[in-house]
DNA sequence: AGGCCTTGCGAAAACGTTTTCGTGTTGAAA
DNA sequence: TTTCAACACGAAAACGTTTTCGCAAGGCCT
């Protein structure tokens, strides 16, 4: 076993000191080309490469960037980590990424482990039970000693920091829109329930559209999720009430749970329900029929976030209070699941 | 702005020496009552956490562990994620994850920025890449190092160290086998080319199948897809030629697309066709018909394979050479795409 | 009174770097 | 011969910990 050697032992061995290595190895002009090629030629024939931990403890930077999410096996989130890891990738950083779980204790738990040195910054989506209780003393306790944070999709307007988000209602309101323009007077609403914030926006953004087409809202037409996993019964009840021609669900699952509930009840999609969908996932793609769906570009949400942290970390000199609310553009993808009336 | 304190600071304002503080915080009896309580007060009042980075450089352990994987956007690896990050949690380490995006020159880059101190050891499944290439230097320098490697899923007998897989070919002999039982006899398979290990084996598990059944293996029904962009072509011709009446597919998105063209040529599924996939993922529990496949439990292999790398880990003293190979169980869900002839 | 043990604390090394500053040697200019 | 700059290198501090060792003071025993 040939552990890693280190500028000591380099030393050591040609008998110089830590310095003249470690100049050597920098191309200092401060050392002979007699001793900088023999030292770099022991350094390459040895592979030395500088440790990491002892430059991160120097320099007091990691080049690291923590990442907190609610859960990893669910593809938007996937594909922010993706894109965030692009642009670490091109500048140097890497990731560590924690799962809240959406539990509050865990997101903390996490922060705090990482706020330690660990990493230089964070990008973050906050945990429901997070959004719920409203508390983010955790978040703010680590902008305030100074380590920037980029909060994405799920945010909060009660911290102060560089946000990336869709607009989440205007993107709601364009499917809507949509599917009035079809035709559809009958639209139904699965969504999520308030607290989480994204749903609460894409519930505004259902409303409005109706309203601006002088719909009546029917609430018996916007049923709300709370747990996954008996989004099923719920869904089926909606779709044997007969009730509506066109559904917007606020993400994939609600919707292919619809589509499949159709079948199962004899309707089909799109002649007889037209559905639309949010998040351009695995599911609407290789669902049958394949869904239509709003498209968030999880990749560029991850890039942009990445980049705003980057930049806030490479700034750094002087402390650049204005944060910014960067918006990524949705796009609605038209598949399969609609059609006009 | 409240930058966190160090033990050096707070010696200071205590009038004590670091030491003093030091062992205070980690209640030695060295120290008196009085200045104990005096410290962790003080301790407590400016919120002191020691600085890990510090930790990791002095004990030589970061207690994080290193995850290279070739992609974060596949259901299959986010679920291996997952199950890492919940042992890792629980044994108080964190991860860090790298994507090599298929790339052997990612991985080796990932690898080795990694190996310079910033991991304790690695998980890690191959790129196609590097499969192909068969070049596994990078890892088996890092072993000699003195890192251990737990490879999983996709892995080699080339380098010695524990590994976490499934038995592929067993399992594909399984779903095959299970096929021809309900009838079938022309038996078509859709997979990759052969340098990807599991492709490979999951192919010498359907032919296995056909031998123990005296089935004739016939070339025509076997398709090997190279790149993922073009399979919808090669898989439409497969179901135009209707030769088959089951298809065995060693991946999700085969075994959808084989669903999906096959209800474009109308054929209806599991009717006409049955298919049986494999990775019990998102498309697999959401497409209509739901499919029956293989189910891989990346949850449970991503536990296994952080609890193989920690013991390993925290053994340390002797080390112990006997390197092992764990098999996660498979088992095979039946769902809507499957019928009896 | 002398010796010894306990108590309570500090100095310093160590982990692996980088960088500043000091210093000795050499060569050339005066 | 003296002086000074250039050159080449080493010592040491710093980053934030933990831990070993040393040391002084005080109390107890003989």
């Amino acid at each position: 076993m040939r552990k890693k050697v280190t500028l000591k032992q380099i030393a050591r061995e040609l008998d110089v000191s830590i310095s003249t290595v470690s100049k050597s190895l920098r191309d200092s002009h401060e050392i002979s080309e007699d001793t900088r090629l023999k030292v770099q030629a022991f350094a390459k024939l040895y592979n030395y490469k500088p440790n990491n931990i002892a430059l991160s403890l120097k320099n007091k930077k990691t080049k690291t960037i923590g990442i907190i999410i609610p859960e990893i096996v669910h593809h938007f989130f996937a594909t922010v980590i993706s894109g965030i890891e692009q642009v670490a990738n091109e500048n140097g950083y890497n990731v560590i990424v924690c799962l809240s779980d959406e539990s509050f204790d865990k997101e903390v738990i996490n922060l705090e482990m990482l706020a330690n040195g660990s990493t230089d910054g964070f990008i973050m989506s906050l945990s429901k039970e997070t959004q719920q209780k409203k508390d983010f003393h955790h978040i703010q306790e680590v902008i305030n000693q100074g380590m920037p944070v980029v909060l994405f999709d799920r945010v909060t307007n009660d911290v102060f920091c560089d946000k990336v988000i869709i607009d989440d209602k205007q993107a709601a309101f364009d499917a809507v829109q949509f599917l009035i323009k079809q035709g559809f007077r009958k639209v139904a609403l699965i969504t999520t329930v308030d607290y989480v914030s994204v749903g609460k926006l894409r519930t505004d953004g259902y409303k409005e559209a109706l309203k601006s087409n002088h719909i009546k809202i029917d609430e018996d037409l916007i049923i709300k999720i709370e747990d996954i996993d008996n989004c099923a019964i719920k869904i089926e009840n909606l779709i044997k009430s007969q009730n509506c021609d066109a559904i917007f669900a606020v993400n994939e699952l609600f919707a292919v749970t619809a589509i499949k509930k159709a079948a199962q009840n004899n309707l089909k999609v799109p002649d007889d329900i037209s559905v639309i969908g949010f998040t351009d996932g695995i599911i609407s793609q290789f669902s049958t029929p394949s869904i239509s769906t709003v498209s968030q570009n999880g990749i560029k949400m991850g890039r942009k976030s990445a980049q705003m942290l980057i930049d806030r970390l490479e700034l750094e000199d002087e402390e650049n209070e204005q944060y910014t609310t960067e918006i990524i553009e949705t796009n609605l993808i038209i598949r399969e699941s609609t059609t006009t009336k």
